[in-house]
DNA sequence: TCAACGAGAATTACATACACTTTCTTCTAT
DNA sequence: ATAGAAGAAAGTGTATGTAATTCTCGTTGA
């Protein structure tokens, strides 16, 4: 599909990001990729999609360098924007680049301590993941709960780790498009039960301060993801719960 | 000193970069940062700043949120751009990034081999490398041709990591801007020598295809810069031969 | 004394017109 | 027919005027 998405669930100024359109826009522009709604490899005319989203190019113009400075996009001098592609062996290498930089960040954190806060929010996390798992099985909507729980953990532990550059590129590995639907990682209730548990040993290795373990640790949790991702690619089992993996990672 | 540095040693559009001014002005722009024109925490005047480069508004604004998106900016929405700050903390850590980073590229190499034409690039350095070392001690300017062929082997070893992703993060690593010209890590002959033998391990590692040892053996090789970048943070000690801390590991 | 307020200045955000480059089309010569 | 060039069409790059927001600083009232 070219970039004549659908503007307009919303009236056009109506979810505007705090008095700003470049990055309302933005924001659009993001999820319309995501979304597939304009295709990896496709050229983005900046005057079509400005009509479409009903703002001036100049908007337009600065949301996609921000973009392209995200690495959503590619920019050619004089040819525009493109859409980049992702494919499947960029997205499995993004969870190992993940599990190395999120291992740094438990190491730092470990290194660093945690601030109250920061302790405050992974207890939770962790009482919240126990009391939700505490009856053997999942019910429906269960893993949307535990993704947000998991989302607390990692949020905080990063917060920890106190280093902006490292927090930006965990984004970063976040923000990689699944290119097909079908890249998704089947969790099932054992599944979340285990990396719950690696989520205490993670706190008990910052909390007694080894940073060595703490690292080794986060690492392996991540890079379990992505073995469960190549496993999944391969098999292709269609199992009941299925979660995009890089939610309960 | 204020966004007034002197753009012209050169006349205004004569080094422009391929027909793009924003690019051409992005460049001027990041070199009066990394200089030092501009300083840390600087609020960016855009007015000025075009007057100052002898261009509109437009590619100032275009280049400043490319900038932003290379992270030596920030942007606060009608406030503008700042200058982004680097404190020795964020430094030091970008070495222990960087490490867990070219890591993982090392073990990618190794899981995926070494492509011909890396394989010569690399092969070169390292001889290179041993002719230079070979008469035991350094002659002035050895260190900067050191510098050289230190680049050619991580970015061909980089190359055969193939990964884009990967490439651009250690690529913001080294472009960390170095605050003072006092963080500068000190390399004598018996370093280089040590880390030149590095580089025929890892080499030897990724040949053999052993994946985890070449990661070990890399996350060693680059940590040890930032152990020395500490240790020359805490001791001070100006020896004869310096080099900036980036270009040698 | 100091906080709150507000008018004017400064600065950023956006729209639009125009210039330049690329790309597509078509025509010509071989 | 086909390669190549010329011209038209489309698209990106830049300049500039205007709108909207933030900042500055003096004033007022408690």
């Amino acid at each position: 599909m070219s970039d004549t998405f659908d503007p307009a669930p919303f009236a056009p100024a109506a979810v505007s990001r705090a008095g700003n359109r470049s990055l309302s826009v933005m924001d659009q522009i993001r999820e319309a990729i995501l979304n597939g709604s304009v295709s990896a490899g496709e050229r983005i005319n900046e005057v079509r999609l400005s009509k479409n989203l009903d703002v001036s190019r100049t908007p337009v113009r600065a949301a996609l360098q921000a973009l392209a400075g995200e690495g959503l996009l590619d920019y050619s001098p004089n040819r525009g924007f493109i859409v980049r592609e992702f494919p499947i062996s960029a997205i499995v290498d993004a969870y190992e680049i993940r599990a190395a930089l999120e291992g740094v960040a438990a190491r730092f954190a470990a290194e660093r301590g945690l601030g109250s806060e920061e302790r405050a929010v992974i207890e939770r996390s962790l009482a919240a993941g126990d009391s939700l798992l505490e009856r053997g099985r999942f019910e429906s909507g269960d893993l949307t709960i535990y993704r947000d729980i998991n989302g607390d953990f990692h949020e905080a532990l990063l917060a920890a780790a106190s280093n902006r550059m490292l927090a930006e590129m965990i984004r970063i590995c976040h923000h990689v498009p699944v290119s097909s639907s079908r890249n998704i990682v089947v969790f099932q209730y054992h599944d979340v039960r285990r990396r719950h548990d690696d989520h205490h040993r993670i706190f008990e290795a910052i909390q007694a301060r080894e940073p060595h373990r703490a690292e080794m640790l986060m690492r392996e949790h991540v890079s379990v993801v992505k073995a469960s991702l190549v496993k999944s690619l391969t098999e292709r089992s269609d199992t009941t719960m299925a979660l995009r993996d890089a939610d309960v990672g």
